[in-house]
RNA sequence: GGGCCCGUGGGGUAGCUUGGUAUCCUUGUAGCUUCGGGAGCUAUUGACUCCGGUUCAAAUCCGGGCGGGCCCA
């Protein structure tokens, strides 16, 4: 009897055991921090990939790709940008035998790689907005535990960048990049919340910063993304300038938006229970599985037929696997399980003769038939019911962990709070250091007004911060 | 930056104090058998992190490297 670590129990302890039982990455390589994408990893982060890369082609960015390794020079044009990197970027100082006059860095972002070049490209107003991305593997130095997916030394990572005319044009990109998000959070049957984080907390650079949060089971926020208005901050060091319809030149207005394997962390924690994963059906390797049930007397009449089975769901764009290995039903799934493969088809020689396939939903445990005829649109429509299902539940529990407070006094344990904040940095640091919660801003574009105190110094403020413990 | 702990088959472990044949579970492989919720039988592959020292003899004791983890700043 092989069991696992119950996730309600200990959520750090169950997050490692199942990125390890379902075989999504393997963390023996010998780096810290830098760990091998396994092919079913892979492939749920490639399915990953695919929805940012559709909505971003489908709002007309180009995608790039940008050398791996910086100048220190250019790296260190942007005064805040270096000193918020400075102490977990990796540095190349030799080539061969020789030290390098100009050392390099790997990039633990690209704004520094690209930066330099967007100052070539921009030269009209005509040639904005200027929108290009990349999905490529970029380098921090992490020094606290790292963690498969969450935490760690080499990430596989997007990002897009964008040139303006002018303030408000970026300010529309950044309401056009709250958009995308929603669009593949839906996909990936992700919760999230938009924070405008504090100034001691915004990326390095930034005129301000958009966190994208979700809360995990045991209560504790985990950053999955951000969004980033630099205004001319750094268009100015680097001089992206362009000239405009009169003849003046100007700096460029410029944003950012990174994601990262996170995305995929963040599945993993949300979507699963003691069995193991729950993958949403859009990003999972498998999206159906199929168990021949063979006996003495039928075995190569049903393995026939489940071979046409999955033949014809592959023709009908299912991502389809026929486990026909030499093991018992059961066996397999137990495997296909914890893999979180959304739907499992069993075929036997009772179905065979009632022309039927017998399904078992993974989120739900619901089984039940599907006519052969119509197995394509059987299928499509269960993972459909099975990806709104996920998303629902995921939404109601993150509202549940959810709280607002107006007291000290009561400190709800792995809750999100919500609570009246003066806006000052000592009030801000003060609550942080003394209960080890971290601001994670106002929330973003929040229509209804809060009326309340400052939850450490009691002056009124009409301002709410969202805050939490992190991963 | 300072301190502490740990490295045994693919995974999890016993053995280390008191030096002498490396334990158990799981996994892998082959065959037989079985197949509607982790079957069984038989055979079998596979490990002491590395380098040096002490010793007749080192997984075990000592030193160093490499790798990993934790705590403090």
């Amino acid at each position: 009897m092989v069991r696992h670590l119950e996730k309600e129990d200990n959520f750090g302890d169950w997050y490692l055991d199942i990125v390890e039982k379902a075989n999504l990455s393997d963390k023996r390589y010998p780096i810290k921090g830098m760990n091998v994408w396994t092919p079913y990893g892979w492939k749920a982060m490639r399915n990953i990939d695919h929805f940012i890369r559709k909505e971003l082609d489908a709002t007309r960015h180009d995608e790039v790709c940008f050398p791996l390794m910086i100048p220190e020079t250019e790296f260190k044009k942007e005064k805040d940008h270096i000193k918020g990197f400075d102490s977990e970027v990796y540095w190349v100082t030799h080539a061969g035998v020789n030290e390098l006059d100009v050392r390099l860095v790997l990039r633990p972002t690209s704004e520094t790689a690209m930066y330099p070049m967007f100052a070539l490209w921009v030269r009209s107003h005509q040639d904005l907005p200027l929108k290009v991305y990349q999905i490529v593997n970029t380098f921090r130095y992490e020094t606290k535990q790292t963690r498969a997916f969450m935490r760690v030394r080499e990430i596989h990572f997007f990002e897009s960048h964008t040139c303006h005319v002018s303030e408000e044009d970026a300010q529309r990109q950044i309401e056009e990049d709250v958009e995308i998000l929603s669009k593949i959070a839906k996909r990936l049957c992700l919760p999230y919340f938009l924070s405008v984080r504090t100034d001691w907390d915004k990326f390095p650079g930034a005129y301000y910063t958009v966190g994208i949060d979700t809360v995990m089971p045991n209560g504790k926020s985990l950053q999955i993304g951000s969004i980033h208005h630099y205004r001319t901050n750094f268009s100015e060091p680097y001089e992206i300038t362009y000239e405009d319809e009169n003849g003046e030149h100007k700096h460029a207005h410029q944003t950012t938006y990174g994601m990262s394997e996170r995305l995929l962390g963040a599945i993993i924690g949300i979507h699963s229970d003691d069995k193991g994963l729950i993958m949403p059906p859009d990003i999972a390797p498998f999206q159906a599985v199929i168990i021949p049930i063979l006996s003495k007397d039928n075995g190569p009449l049903v393995t026939e037929a489940a071979r046409a089975l999955e033949a014809k769901l592959s023709e009908y764009g299912i991502r389809v696997k026929l486990d026909d290995r030499d093991a018992r039903p059961g066996s397999k799934y137990y495997d296909w399980e914890i893999k979180g493969v959304p739907l499992r088809l069993e075929l036997g020689g009772r179905d065979i003769e009632n022309k039927v396939v017998t399904f078992a939903r993974r989120d739900t445990g619901e089984k039940g038939t599907i006519e052969i005829e119509n197995i394509g649109q059987g299928v499509e429509l269960i993972l459909r019911m099975i990806s709104s299902s996920l998303l629902e539940k995921a939404q109601a529990s993150q509202l549940s962990k959810l709280q607002e407070i107006d007291s000290l006094d009561e400190i709800p344990e792995g809750k999100v709070l919500r609570l009246g904040w003066c806006g000052c940095e000592e009030c801000g640091h003060k609550f942080e250091d003394s209960f080890d919660l971290k601001i994670l801003g106002n929330p973003y574009a929040k229509k209804e007004g809060y009326a309340g105190k400052c939850i450490i110094c009691g002056k009124d403020t009409g301002m709410s911060v969202l805050a939490a413990r992190t991963m």
